[in-house]
DNA sequence: CCAATGTATCTCAGTGCTAAGGAATCTGAA
DNA sequence: TTCAGATTCCTTAGCACTGAGATACATTGG
């Protein structure tokens, strides 16, 4: 097991002094699964800033792209695989529309809804930058063997399982 | 293990779709961390709110209490500990300044900083927000057992060492 | 003691999000 | 058919954060 003491450990042993009458051990969890988000977040954006990128255009445009031909969704469908509000998918539309990164038309079958469809350069945009994320992904993950990467997984499936985000 | 299909499944069943050149076995980790995050953020904030509380300001006046007596901290310690920028403190600290939940003095030992106190107010608020916060943590991680637990912690804390987490 | 460098805090413009609400369109029950 | 309610997308005000930079003070080396 490790052996230094990380900043969740430090927080747990000054509850631990000033309030002993509570347990605190799910900070142990959430502390760190907090505090760790953050940190992965800032690897990432290093990486997506070199390909003129952040988490919210390369979130849309992975999206798109791994949704296969023809590499088209809703604005709808964009919004709930991001878990963020309509008002922040049609502002990142709007951004990566003016960069020529998507186009956005009217649907055929439905007069409220718009078909979002990766350009030409959006594609290649996605062809150069997936590799280099998925190459800091393994760097974070590095340290893990292939028991607890198990492990973490089935950890992770089993919480989001209690938050409901399960597909259909 | 569990048996349906989670969001990240279909994630990396899609690219295995698109790109089978490319390993997205990262993405089961790193996705599902984030994809947590968020969920819980979601779920915390609803339990800050019944006590006029937000994240960043609950973040700031935990901190300051589980510090001990005399519950008194200085702007870059409570950066540090919640990992934002000098202005994002700057600023939290005059929104519970304005509230009456802290104070600001000037320091006695270093004229360029200050002294950041919890006033009994905001020491009362944490005595009332501390537990009902803890009860929702518990409630998200109820699905998961002691081994589990245990194993989620172990990987947490590997990765947070390789991205330089420990204190010190 | 001085000058140079480092540190602590704050200010402010810019950014991307949420929450609320509006307009257009679809759906289904009467 | 009709129309009330649901759905889709967008707009906008407000919010909290970042990044850059200013100011004031502390520290260090000569």
């Amino acid at each position: 097991m490790a052996e230094r003491e990380d900043h969740v450990d430090r927080v747990v042993r000054q509850w631990g002094a000033e309030r002993p009458d509570l347990d605190v051990s799910p900070m142990e969890v959430i502390g760190r699964l907090k505090r760790l988000s953050r940190l992965v977040d800032a690897e990432l954006k290093e990486t997506f800033a070199r390909h003129d990128l952040d988490f919210a255009s390369f979130d849309v445009l992975a999206t798109l792209r791994r949704s296969g031909p023809p590499y088209r969704l809703t604005p709808t469908g964009l919004m709930r695989s991001a878990m963020v509000t309509s008002g922040a998918i049609s502002q990142r539309l709007d951004r990566l529309e003016a960069r020529g990164l998507v186009t956005r038309t009217p649907s055929g079958s439905d007069g409220r809804s718009r078909d979002v469809a990766l350009t030409e350069e959006g594609y290649a945009l996605m062809d150069r930058a997936l590799p280099d994320h998925l190459a800091t992904e393994r760097r974070v993950l590095a340290g893990l063997d292939e028991a607890r990467t198990a492990a973490f997984i089935d950890a992770l499936r089993v919480v989001l399982g209690t938050l409901g985000d399960d597909v259909e």
